[in-house]
RNA sequence: GCCGCGUUGGUCAAGGGGUUAAGACGCCUCCCUUUCACGGAGGAAUCACGGGUUCGAAUCCCGUACGUGGUACCA
């Protein structure tokens, strides 16, 4: 049985987003279906932008998601040290037997005179003149200056990185287990930095040799990687471990309403993209207001929906299945149905996931979460009992979580708001004395329960010889304060004899008033 | 500009030489429901374009267009 390895690097600067997630899930998936590890390192080398507190942040999300992650980053592991930072000096070593071995070179160009080139080389046909073969014995580096010069450079501890020599006229390809085979002619291609002046690794070299050092088999990340993967393919050869080389994976963009899905576009067009919320992150918070866009968690999705949705945007099994647990995606899961093109996402189609979960999923495990959503709002609820039963009779008018406060609410606290614009046109005296006296009878109710409360509406109804309709309506406001929820004589029958009446009673001095 | 990757309704998508071109979301109509939903029955809406190959193309090939990603000492 051959053992695969996936990893997932999750870049610890921003929320842990949409993309991200999907990449992570598929990785899982894909670990979970062929047995195999599922390692998670930090990618940290930038650490002008790394947030403190990022690894709690990505294992929490991925475990509110359901997905096990090993937790190895948090305490050490068999590959340890798995964040970048920590593994600083291995890259180094790497670069320099890189350079030894004319694969790479030092560059000590400085960041204004990278600018200079740039604009020099600048003109309508080339907006965006590369570091390449071109043009790098014109810029101060070690295939450029002189031995001594180099030497002296050196000496002098001048700022330097390391590029790697992007060969003249190779065809580099590799086979990606979505796209089949991908081909790049190496000319076309820049001398991408591979240690920077700090002695920090881009992410170049980074994965290369993270990968060979954690053993990694199989290796997904988004598409937008496509374009460097020659230079991570001539890595693996210069470093002498082609052999050993992951098989490649490049997922489908997850696209927002305007390109590639942006950390901003959930300000943007109001939907959440990150899993959860992170206060640390700069990046999830609207620059002009300063407020967090929430994330999913936040905004009411189960965790069991957004991994639904996340599955089926770019990949599906061939039948007509949507709705799919974990388990049924670990069994039905193949990396040859994963889409080639984008998905855009659409926040109306993630709500419906929703819908179907909360619908769907046993009340034991739901009645955790409603009960967390409706302390929110002050409502503390010791009836289990009763909580289980106002679940199945409302469940399937709510579309997130918060939804509950709304339709669970009134059977556990009197509504303080009526509304009363729906009742007042068409208020009168008669209908006062009829609830008057509807109120009384229920007094005499010995056996309380939806029957017996709606046939003696009926009877006095009749007596009364008023449409039903006409009273029904109020009486619904006068029980849950609005127009909506399950039939009025269920939910009288449990919110129980004493606070119906009283409901009545109570909402026949606004009306009048 | 150059390079890479794409392109089936508004969105997610099935279909990979012969189909009335599935299904889902959303939208619309009706039924159910004396509320709001759920549910049920219908409806509008699609193979980017142009050339080939073929008896036959959404499907294979080539162009073009469009989209998207990359072109950073960011990942």
């Amino acid at each position: 049985m051959s053992k695969v390895r996936v990893r997932f690097a999750p870049s610890p600067t921003g929320g842990l987003h949409l993309g991200g997630v999907r990449t992570v899930l598929f990785n899982y998936l894909f670990a979970k279906k062929y047995g195999g590890d599922f390692i998670v390192r930090i990618e940290d080398t930038d650490q002008t932008r790394f947030v403190e507190g990022a690894e709690q942040y990505i294992f929490d999300c991925l475990k509110w998601c359901g997905m096990e992650p090993d937790e190895s980053p948090l305490h050490g592991g068999p590959y340890a040290p798995y964040r970048q930072s920590e593994r600083k000096e291995s890259y180094r070593q790497y670069a320099e037997q890189l350079v030894q071995d004319g694969f790479a070179y030092y560059a000590f160009d400085t960041k204004e005179e990278l600018e200079k080139m740039r604009e020099d080389f600048r003109s309508a046909e080339n907006p965006s003149p590369q570091y390449d073969h071109n043009i790098r014995h014109k810029m101060r580096n070690s295939l450029s200056l002189t031995e001594a010069e180099i030497k002296n450079l050196l000496a002098k501890d001048t700022p330097h990185v390391i590029r790697i020599k992007m060969p003249e006229g190779e065809q580099v390809s590799f086979t990606d287990m979505i796209r089949g085979e991908i081909s790049f002619e190496t000319s076309l291609v820049d001398d991408k930095v591979l240690l920077k002046a700090d002695g920090m690794p881009t992410y170049h070299l980074a994965v290369v040799a993270d990968d060979y050092a954690m053993k990694i088999t199989h290796a997904f990340r988004g598409e937008e990687w496509l374009p460097s993967a020659p230079v991570h393919l001539l890595l693996w050869k210069y470093l002498g471990w082609e052999k050993a080389m992951p098989q490649w994976a490049h997922l489908p963009l997850i696209m927002g309403p305007n390109g590639k899905l942006s950390k901003r576009d959930g300000a943007k067009y109001g939907f959440p993209v990150f899993a959860m919320n992170w206060p640390q992150a700069p990046v999830g918070t609207d620059p002009k207001t300063g407020e967090l866009t929430e994330g999913f968690k936040e905004k009411g999705f189960l965790p069991e929906a957004f991994i639904n949705l996340l599955a089926v945007l770019g990949w599906n099994d061939g039948t007509e299945q949507e709705i799919y647990s974990m388990e049924e995606l670990i069994e039905h899961f193949s990396m040859d149905r994963v889409h080639v093109a984008g998905a855009k996402f659409d926040y109306e189609k993630a709500k419906w996931f929703n819908h179907e979960w909360i619908k769907k999923l046993e009340v034991g495990n739901l009645k955790l979460k409603v009960k967390e959503i409706l302390s929110t709002v002050g409502l503390d609820i010791s009836d289990d009992s009763l909580l289980d039963k106002v679940i199945e009779l409302v469940r399937d008018r709510c579309t997130l979580l918060p939804d509950f406060v709304q339709h669970a609410g009134y059977f556990f606290k009197t509504p303080q708001e009526l509304d009363i614009e729906a009742v007042k046109p068409k208020w009168n005296e008669e209908k006062v004395s009829f609830f008057n006296e509807y109120a009384g009878q229920l007094e005499t109710i010995e056996n309380w329960n939806a029957v017996e409360t709606e046939s003696i509406f009926k009877i006095l109804v009749a007596e009364k010889n008023i449409k039903p309709g006409e009273l029904l309506l109020p009486l619904r406001i006068m029980l849950v304060g609005g127009k909506f929820g399950p039939a009025v004589f269920q939910i009288a029958e449990l919110i129980g004899k004493a606070e119906t009446i009283k409901r009545i009673k109570n909402a026949l001095t606004i009306f009048t008033a």
